[in-house]
DNA sequence: CGTTGCTTTGATGCCCGTCAATGATTGTGG
DNA sequence: CCACAATCATTGACGGGCATCAAAGCAACG
């Protein structure tokens, strides 16, 4: 029922050369073994892929799209954990449900891994275990960082610090457009803070030469290290 | 260098019967055989367990105590991330460096795993690699809800939470006394505010008759349900 | 019984949230 | 192709919640 827009594309065995190739090399065996029982879905934008609570059925791998992970409270409040993109996997705490909600940000193509299968494929093989291990362990240490910033930084370095998250992850350098697939209200709820107040941050960093905003889905990275500078605090 | 305070009481093969006890009826075959390879150590308040970056040697279980995980920047403002009591595990990232500083609140004992052990053990017991996977998970959902709780909650809120947190943690109900083992600075920087607004946020609850404070190391909690509702809007 | 460290309370200010209006962009139907 | 609506982003005015600064309680200790 919460899967609606969700359509497997191949069933048994689909060619698994693609989303490899998409990871870069990362020849583990074990991640063969779980890549190995995946199915190939397709979500369409705002679509909701799990609500949390829901019974953990699949864990998921991201080959095209942005996914947000995100916590609701009754009143409407929203706090976004993660924003995953190609090559990612979520869906992997060890629990009998959901500890929180998936959304596709745009239409996105997904690999999703039978609980079931992969709690089974865990029992016999270490090594695909140790692989999910691995998984959940940079997903805490993201976790551990995100604390920091929702707890202890200021918004203007919240905004600096998202930029920079974005830098690395698709290795940019000074100079570089970035491409920008959260919305404001997206990005707002991912830093604690208000779409008005990413807004004044964003203005702020532009009109300091940080940054240019050719358009709402991208930025240039004009000055890295001067955003660093912003962030500096950090451990 | 950054295990000054520590003292290895029993070397090889100390007895768990007690420790094993203090976690209740937790009979996992897997934790068993982690148990089996731990050293009991001790902590005086204040001393430093292991700080971030540190090479990760060994994983922990604590057996008497208060441990506090947290992240510093360099220009002091903290995160405590966890607050870990009797029967907890910490330092389970699967990481080659810890990512967070470990200290006592107050004299601790400890059972440490040597991570080299914990990891050849994890290569031929997928029991054991579960069970690790039990304890990240765990993690991972606390660290999630308590981005909510940075992100999105009023200071008043923050502390019901916390306060929430304890009830459970010692089953407690209404007109029961909770200890609370950390000074107000650091229930502040767990929470993400300061030590006056925590201490506000306490007193109008006191005022509130919601809870009594006879000292500063206890709180009574008179209206549980109350407390609830203040949270009220969590999913 | 004064010192020391922690907690509590008060006064004040600022950062960010709220409310509101204006721009910019995209999509739609005539 | 353009008018129009709808959506999202931006900017401004204002207020409130929490931080900051300061002082006074309060308990433990020598």
């Amino acid at each position: 029922m919460s899967y609606a827009g969700h359509v497997i594309i191949r069933q048994p065995k689909p060619p698994f050369a693609a989303l490899t190739a998409a990871r870069g090399a990362t020849q583990e065996e074990g991640l063969m073994a779980i890549q190995a029982i995946g199915q190939a879905v397709r979500t369409s934008r705002d679509a909701t892929i799990f609500t949390e609570g829901d019974d953990a059925l699949y864990s998921y791998k991201v080959v095209s799209g942005t996914i947000r992970l995100c916590k609701l409270m009754s009143d409407g409040r929203r706090q976004i954990a993660e924003f995953l993109q190609a090559g990612d996997f979520f869906g992997f705490e060890w629990r009998e449900t959901y500890s929180l909600t998936a959304e596709a940000l745009e239409d996105a193509e997904l690999v999703r891994f039978p609980r079931a299968r992969l709690d089974r494929l865990g029992e016999e093989r270490c090594d695909v275990q140790r692989q999910l291990m691995t998984l959940l362990s940079r997903d805490l240490c993201a976790a551990q960082n995100h604390l920091l910033l929702l707890g202890r930084q200021t918004a203007k370095e919240r905004v600096a610090s998202f930029l920079l998250s974005l830098v690395t992850r698709n290795k940019a350098k000074s100079g570089d457009t970035l491409d920008i697939p959260m919305c404001r209200q997206d990005i707002a709820d991912y830093l604690g803070l208000t779409i008005e107040t990413v807004c004044r941050a964003i203005s702020e960093l532009k009109r300091a030469r940080l940054i240019a905003v050719p358009n709402r889905m991208q930025i240039v990275v004009v000055n890295v290290p001067a955003l660093r500078e912003i962030v500096g605090g950090d451990a």
